[in-house]
DNA sequence: GCTCCTGAAACGCATCATCG
DNA sequence: CGATGATGCGTTTCAGGAGC
């Protein structure tokens, strides 16, 4: 009877797994084959003592055998805490399903995993015996990957658990694992685990740092930019995912309701900034809008006008605005915003176009092509993905975001058999089509090997400007969870550099968008028409072609003219200048031997053959990696009261435009204020003609400066119409002042001009108070 | 003027390399 | 295998450049 009981039981469940039993001797010969009469008395224990780790130290090395093959059958189930540390001894895990299992999955998996190393052996062979090794901890406190097999299955719940217990030198086995059961049906696991936690939407980052705030500043000011920011603004968010709010929405019914709707970005940035206005008005005491109103923001932009930045000034202006706007109709007000916070009608000198060093472009576009270098690792998943993002962007000209976000299928062919390549995220909304050439191709072949099977969700509200989609993309981040950010491009672009050329410094490394002015650089010597680059680029405007123009080669130069005369620079100067008449300086004379090549659809190579002998002459040419355009750094405070002009009306481009204007009302009390701008400009006209007698002196900087004629024609008008009009001067007294402010001026130049030749504003109001100046005071007249 | 996006920098933690 | 220090990825914040 016993052999039939025996047979039956080899037969058909071998031993069973998960039961709260000793092993009989039969189990035990079965499994194990021996040494029964040496453990026999451990059948005699309570099984919940073998639970206890210390216990289970305490025994002889025959006896921890028995306990492993307890836990290998799941006779006991261990806490986490031991389960997870246990060490992997010789069992054979091949008598039990769930390994039998998993061992397959990483055979089938692990060219996913592992893109890049696929075919080495040697790291598949370790990582199975990790991941056998791990599932056996799994599986020593209690849990199964499939159903079945076990006690109990790992879930999406148990695997946080694992991860909060687990060592760290096994969480990235543990997250590979829970990537191969999250694909695998058999499994319940729905969620993969992932790194680092996913990015917290931005809207809850927000909501933090006003929590903050008010912690430190509860004010009623701080109250009011809150409602503004969140009853006001955030309903005018687009694409605002509501679930995510934290609060319901209040609206209230008199305010406007028509603005334009604004990105959730533009409401980042604005609600940040006004965190940073609650701050800086408490320094000043002002912690209420009522303060505000009544003369405190006048106090704080007196001061703020010194040190800020003029981008951060007028940051300051348009927020604070917009916010009063918003107060006054709030609360019924009768307050005009523009009384509160005056715009500012100050001409600004602006500066863009910045110099690339072409010398080092050619040996980082020729380090990026070199399908070897040394210097790029194209075994590293993210340094081969980074690699054809830049790319793709300099044969393209598009942006870091663009190319990131690219889907799997964005080459398309037309009936002519020509490739395009489709950008359906851009800035201005549009998406964009351009050109695909062989390179292009070539490249997104490549990637379109390794990018990540998944579709992959790129958020909307979060810092990385998304598409908001789930698709199927080119590019990823290393774990293809989440899309590759323009961040993680600036790092890649970083360390190769770093690698390239070691002792430069920083703030000369190429960026992202470096590639895109290296690619209009090369549209423009090309000789391609102004709306090719256009639409290569995806500007809508001509306005916004300056910036990658205005930088220093004949043939650029050539195009600066053209957009000049089609009135851009209007708003900036009033003479139309020819710029043919100037001279080029000897590295402009460089630029113009550039031979041209034909191949215009070969970008790269031929951009390489342009620079490549020209190296040595390239280098960085000046310390100022930006060119100013114009050398009058603009400091004439004149606020928008001054001016009755229509607002439509362009009442002139330079002060001295100004001040000959009929619509012109100055103040009063600024007479020695105006005097002193002109005195300025004066300056000005004398150092136009010491540099026109001394020429090639760094004419790229001057392109487009102010002819001396000009400015000396402009004071001559200005002078007898300021002076005579609006101060009430007499007619015979101007000629007399005329010629000491010129008189004075020149002395100035002669003392001054190597040492100081330009003044601000305040520095000439300060020079011709205390230089004894009297004369020139209104009260010295009467 | 108004809006959208890039880029620098700081931080925090995962991962790598190495060794006992 | 685990401890340790170094490295570097990814997140977050902020300033200001780019575009219309």
């Amino acid at each position: 009877m016993s052999d039939s009981v025996k047979v039956e039981y080899n037969h058909s469940i071998t031993c069973d797994v998960g039961v709260d039993r000793h092993f009989t001797k039969l189990e035990w010969k079965d499994i194990c084959s021996g040494a029964w009469g040496k453990i026999e008395h451990l059948t005699k224990v309570d099984l919940n003592r073998f639970t206890d780790v210390t216990f289970y130290k305490s025994l002889n090395k025959l006896e921890k055998r028995y306990v492993n093959y307890l836990l290998l059958y799941q006779r006991i189930v261990w806490p986490w805490e031991d389960a997870l540390k246990i060490k992997f001894f010789t069992l054979p895990l091949e008598k039990v399903n769930n390994f039998i299992w998993i061992a397959e999955k990483v055979d089938i998996y692990f060219g996913v995993l592992f893109q890049l190393e696929s075919n080495i052996e040697s790291k598949k062979k370790q990582f199975k015996i990790d991941i056998l090794i791990l599932a056996f901890r799994i599986w020593a406190a209690g849990y199964g990957f499939i159903r079945n097999e076990g006690r109990k299955q790992v879930g999406d719940d148990v695997l946080e658990i694992i991860k909060k217990v687990i060592d760290k030198h096994w969480s990235r086995r543990l997250i590979k694992l829970s990537i191969i059961l999250e694909k695998e049906k058999e499994s319940p696991v729905k969620k993969r685990i992932i790194a680092r936690g996913v990015p917290k939407p931005k809207i809850e980052l927000e909501n933090n740092q006003w929590k903050i705030l008010f912690s430190k500043y509860d004010s009623e000011l701080a109250k009011s930019f809150h409602d503004f920011i969140y009853d006001y603004l955030l309903p005018h968010v687009k694409d605002l995912d509501m679930k995510a709010l934290p609060q319901k929405v209040s609206q209230t019914s008199n305010i406007r309701t028509s603005i334009k709707l604004i990105t959730f970005a533009t409401w980042v940035s604005e609600s940040n900034l006004l965190r940073s206005y609650v701050k800086l008005f408490y320094s000043f005491g002002i912690n209420s809008p009522a303060e505000l109103i009544t003369g405190g923001i006048e106090k704080v932009i007196i001061i703020i006008n010194r040190k800020w930045s003029r981008k951060k000034i007028k940051n300051f202006r348009y927020v604070l605005r917009k916010w009063l706007t918003y107060y006054i109709e709030n609360n019924n007000l009768n307050l005009v915003v523009n009384t509160v916070i005056p715009s500012v009608m100050r001409r600004q000198s602006r500066e863009f176009g910045k110099i690339l060093n072409l010398g080092n472009a050619y040996t980082l576009i020729e380090t990026l092509l070199d399908e070897q270098s040394p210097y790029i690792n194209e075994n590293d998943l993210l340094e081969f993905r980074c690699r054809r993002v830049c790319l793709i962007q300099l044969a393209t000209g598009s942006r870091v975001t663009a190319v990131c976000l690219l889907f799997k299928d964005c080459i398309t062919t037309d009936h002519n058999g020509d490739k395009w390549l489709h950008l359906h995220k851009t800035k201005n909304g549009k998406p964009q089509v351009v050109r695909a050439t062989a390179d292009v191709q070539n490249w997104i072949n490549q990637s379109s090997k390794v990018a990540p099977k998944e579709k992959v969700y790129s958020p909307k509200n979060n810092n990385y400007y998304g598409d908001g989609l789930t698709d199927y993309r080119l590019f990823a981040n290393t774990t293809d969870i989440a899309t590759l950010t323009s961040n993680l491009i600036g790092n890649f672009l970083v360390k190769i550099q770093k690698r390239l050329w070691p002792d430069t410094p920083l703030n000369e490394y190429f960026t992202s968008h470096d590639f895109r002015r290296m690619h209009a650089i090369y549209m423009v010597m090309n000789k391609k028409s102004k709306h090719e680059i256009q639409d290569q680029l995806g500007h809508s405007s001509p306005n916004s072609l300056i910036p990658y123009i205005a930088t220093s080669t004949p043939e650029i130069q050539q195009y600066y003219s053209e957009i000049y005369k089609e009135g851009v620079w209007s708003n900036v100067l009033n003479k139309q200048e020819e710029p043919t008449d100037l001279e080029l300086d000897p590295l402009l004379e460089q630029a113009s031997k550039v031979v041209q090549t034909e191949n215009k659809e070969q970008f790269i190579s031929s951009l390489i053959e342009k620079f490549k002998d020209e190296e040595a002459e390239f280098g960085f040419t000046n310390d100022a990696s930006f060119m100013p355009i114009n050398n009058v750094s603009a400091g004439f405070p004149r606020f928008t009261h001054n001016c009755v002009a229509h607002e439509m009306l362009n009442c002139g481009h330079t002060e001295l435009h100004c001040f000959k204007c009929n619509y012109y009302k100055p103040d009063d009390d600024k007479y020695n204020e105006h005097i002193a701008e002109i005195f300025r400009f004066m300056l000005l006209a004398l150092r136009g003609e010491e540099m026109a007698k001394s020429k090639r002196d760094s004419i790229q900087k001057e392109l487009v400066s102010i002819r001396s004629h000009d400015i000396i024609e402009l004071i001559d008008e200005s002078f007898p119409k300021l002076l005579e009009k609006k101060f009430s001067i007499t007619p015979r007294e101007i000629p007399k002042l005329k010629k000491g402010l010129w008189d004075k001026a020149k002395s100035y130049w002669k003392k001054h001009k190597q040492t100081k030749p330009i003044l601000t504003f305040e520095e000439a109001l300060h020079y011709l108070k205390v230089g004894n100046l009297e004369w020139v005071g209104k009260e010295a007249l009467q």
